[in-house]
DNA sequence: AATTACACCAACCGCGGGTCC
DNA sequence: GGGACCCGCGGTTGGTGTAAT
């Protein structure tokens, strides 16, 4: 266990000067050389300490506060990737993968948007996976995208190319936080036919994923962290500190706990930031035995994610809305930047003829507001198709698609990944005889021209999450839950570095304020490590 | 056993947007 | 209005582990 962060600790001892870029900081002026590299536990524990006093943000003040030689953007990186309590680490599990794909054939290279849409992960574990599958697939010379999702992703591109609003942002009502007004549906449903046309498919999965991956079977049997995208902002969209305010925390750290926000449904509706002192999530240097021990002890874990408050959030919230620089990169280039694969990716080059038949305000062509009004429509049109219900369409036959045309939609079971397709698609929806030559001939798509890449899934059902979500009630226990759980953010320093100094961890989170005796760093909990034979003190 | 290729991951870098003064 | 600062995103690089040869 001890191992890595001793190699850790080696290459670590290279200490470099930090960027130009950083140091023009402003805050660093005091030449302490900054560390770059990978992280140390012992530096984790500084930061985490750090965020648990001071929350998140203004991270270049991290130095200055804390003596952590670390340049405030490694900070943020350091904890948004790794620290954060609401990380899920371990493998992709195959719905995760399909997921990615389907988002990144509506939203391109976004990946921080992606992982918005995916509670748990990180824009850069995204990216990376992507990346990889680029490759993976490149070399076989198979398509990036799976037949039906590169369809959908032609789709995109081709609104992009036309100046049309990006979908994606259209999926996003939370981001928007426009999703209570009442926009008539108007797009979208008649595409629902894809989902007759393409019978979910799982898009390329990679090797490990198809053979008997531990982890991605422990994580796909319903071992999730029960987090709903409805709350999970990540940091991606967080709340930021109001600037100048030297801490977003109110009161003491037990404070924090009281003052997540939670959904009737139990989920947590505050931004993850809110809930610093869950270590439960941190599984990133445990191996699968040490995961497999942690969950034949606790499993789900999470467990106080499953409290209920109901009181508000003390630490300063800005509400915010998001950036319109993805927007106005879809309104206002008939050049935008592209989905990155596009010399890979199958295309669709299709008349923008019809972009405008379904009545609905075009971006391309209109204002601002014009635009948000689209996006409202588009967004309500997804909401409404979106993986719940079966809802189906009155006029879905989209006639600018001849082999589309006489499909009956009508009746049958909607997929969800049909349901994202629908919703993601635009009204003008026309394929021309080359990407149909890229395509294998939809005519026989759903019989089995395209390969199977997996077998049979079972999909999980994230909102039935919480029956793993609360294992242990009591303090004690919720002790080692959250710290015997699969993703303990000390886990590296119970893992990893033991001799370093648990009971300096000890000293540090129970310093910070948990009264009450949430996410403490227990000594209950690491006795129960030990007592797994995972842990040594 | 040694080498190579690949997959995976963590971190850095540059850039641009937003906010404050 | 403009500069300084902060923050986040996307691209890229480099290290490590592992499977294949």
């Amino acid at each position: 266990m001890s191992i890595k962060s001793e190699t850790e600790e080696r290459m670590t001892s290279k200490v470099d000067m930090d960027s130009p870029d950083e140091a023009s900081g402003g805050d660093l002026g005091e030449s302490v050389p900054l560390k770059k590299g990978p992280w140390t536990s012992a530096e984790g524990v500084i930061l985490v300490d750090y965020v648990m006093t001071h929350g998140e943000g203004n991270w270049n003040a991290v130095q200055r506060h804390s003596g952590l030689a670390r340049c405030g953007k490694s900070c943020r990186l350091r904890w948004a990737n790794h620290l954060r309590p609401d990380l899920k680490k371990g493998a992709f599990t195959p719905e995760e993968e399909q997921r990615i794909v389907e988002l990144h054939a509506k939203m391109g290279n976004k990946w921080a948007r992606m992982a918005v849409e995916l509670p748990g992960r990180t824009d850069n574990e995204i990216k990376n996976y992507w990346n990889t599958r680029i490759k993976r697939r490149q070399r076989a010379g198979l398509p990036i995208y799976p037949a039906d999702i590169s369809f959908m992703a032609s789709q995109n591109k081709q609104n992009e190319e036309l100046g049309a609003f990006s979908s994606a942002d259209a999926q996003n009502p939370d981001v928007l936080g426009i999703n209570n007004f009442e926009i008539p549906a108007v797009e979208f449903k008649k595409l629902e036919l894809t989902h007759l046309l393409y019978p979910p498919q799982l898009a390329d999965i990679p090797a490990r994923s198809l053979l008997n991956d531990p982890v991605s079977n422990f994580l796909s049997q319903g071992h999730r962290a029960p987090y709903s995208s409805t709350y999970f902002l990540s940091t991606t969209y967080p709340a930021k500190r109001i600037r100048g305010s030297e801490s977003v925390f109110s009161g003491s750290n037990g404070d924090l706990l009281n003052s997540l926000q939670y959904q009737n449904d139990g989920s947590l509706l505050a931004q993850a930031q809110a809930q610093p002192l869950d270590f439960s999530s941190y599984n990133h240097n445990l191996t699968y035995d040490d995961q497999r021990a942690i969950s034949n002890i606790v499993p789900g874990g999470h467990a106080y994610l499953n409290g209920n408050s109901s009181s508000e959030p003390t630490w300063a919230m800005k509400l915010e809305l998001p950036s319109l620089q993805n927007q106005t990169e879809n309104w206002g280039s008939p050049h935008s930047a592209l989905p990155s694969l596009d010399s890979v990716d199958i295309l669709i080059q299709s008349p923008p003829a019809g972009h405008s038949e379904s009545g609905s305000l075009s971006p391309s062509n209109s204002g601002l507001l014009d635009a948000v009004l689209h996006e409202s429509q588009t967004m309500k049109a997804s909401n409404d198709n979106s993986y719940q219900g079966n809802e189906t369409s009155g006029n879905a036959v989209n006639n600018s698609c001849p082999d589309l045309k006489g499909c009956d939609i009508y009746g049958h079971p909607v997929s969800p990944l049909s349901q994202f397709s629908a919703s993601v698609f635009s009204d003008y929806a026309p394929i021309n005889e080359s990407s149909l030559h890229e395509f294998p001939s939809m005519a026989t798509m759903p019989g089995g021209e395209i390969k199977q890449e997996i077998g049979d899934l079972s999909p999980l059902d994230d909102e039935d999450n919480t029956s793993n979500q609360t294992i242990f009630s009591s303090p004690k226990t919720q002790h080692a839950n959250n710290h015997l759980a699969s993703k303990d953010p000390f886990g590296s320093c119970f893992f990893d570095d033991c001799d370093w100094d648990c009971k300096q961890i000890h000293a540090v989170t129970t310093s910070s304020g948990q009264a009450n005796g949430h996410n403490s760093c227990s000594w209950d909990a690491i006795s129960a490590m030990e007592a797994t034979g995972r842990m040594r003190l």
